[in-house]
DNA sequence: TCGGTAATGAAAATCAATTTCATTTACTTT
DNA sequence: AAAGTAAATGAAATTGATTTTCATTACCGA
């Protein structure tokens, strides 16, 4: 099998994309950041450090790009800002988000546990899941114990 | 029981607040759009027929008072502002949409179901779930039979 | 190498949402 | 009912993330 950086260029590449040396920057301090969830303008700066002449609009481009191919997805703590994760290649959705309401701590959830859900929508709505967004909101452990 | 205006007043008195005309005439524009999901743009935009000197900002801080009593909920349509609808009076989480790729259409649904994955994220993250926001991405029945 | 297209960066523009602040309104206490 | 107090409002200014514009540069195939 091809490395991971190939398949990516090669992904990029069938959708008529170029893969420069921004969105390799980009696309590095994402992949390096997989446990954080980034906003743009949290990118631009880590980015910057390696490759300063960078653009603010490229960043947005490049994640906006990034996004549409499946490379990552992203996630909207109702801060106003975007913020973006590596996707999970191998799975076909989009993973879950547990959110403290205590501490804001944002956990990962890779298990999809909507099927039952989705035979549900189809049968009683006619309608067909490509694609979920899960955002279930708590208190995490840490902060259940004090 | 009271009515349902009645008991929409005492929440807000309970909280320190007040049942404003202002707030009144916003309260009736999402009420009679119980099946839409408007934009608070397009709130103020409605409400002004009938109440033209209201301000913006009133309605900005109008729709999140209602948000944070729990008489509506927001969702995102990723365009960049915020939409809100009655909430559930009976249900404890919000309710889930689906949201058709093709014509953009917004479902409702109002049946949990995710039952299942709460005691799952609980038992193995020990995370307590308060609420949850899904969106199902997909193809509506009317986009299917073409 | 040449020509065409994709991509970039800097700056300006957009636009939803928020803040400020002077004024008004509603509720409580005399 | 009048006064006192805090909440709420509206208009305007501001914020801040994201988008657009446009001139320039990088890349790719012929
Ligand atoms: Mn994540
Ligand atoms: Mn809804
Ligand atoms: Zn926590
Ligand atoms: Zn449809």
């Amino acid at each position: 099998m091809a490395s991971k950086e190939t398949e990516i260029i090669n992904t990029l590449q069938t959708g008529g994309y170029r893969f420069t040396k921004q969105r390799q920057a980009v696309l590095e301090v994402i992949s390096q950041n997989r446990e954080n969830h980034l906003s743009t303008g949290e990118i631009f700066g880590e980015v910057k450090k390696k490759y300063p002449q960078i653009g603010l609009a490229t960043v947005y481009r490049t994640v906006q790009l990034f996004e549409k191919i499946g490379l990552v997805q992203h996630i909207s703590l109702d801060d106003g800002r975007m913020r973006y994760q590596m996707a999970d290649p191998e799975e076909k959705h989009e993973h879950h988000h547990l959110i403290c309401e205590i501490c804001g701590e944002v956990i990962d959830v890779q298990e999809d546990m909507l099927e039952h859900l989705e035979q549900h929508v189809f049968l009683k709505k006619g309608f067909t899941v490509t694609n979920h967004r899960l955002t279930v909101f708590g208190i995490c452990k840490n902060c259940s114990n004090h």
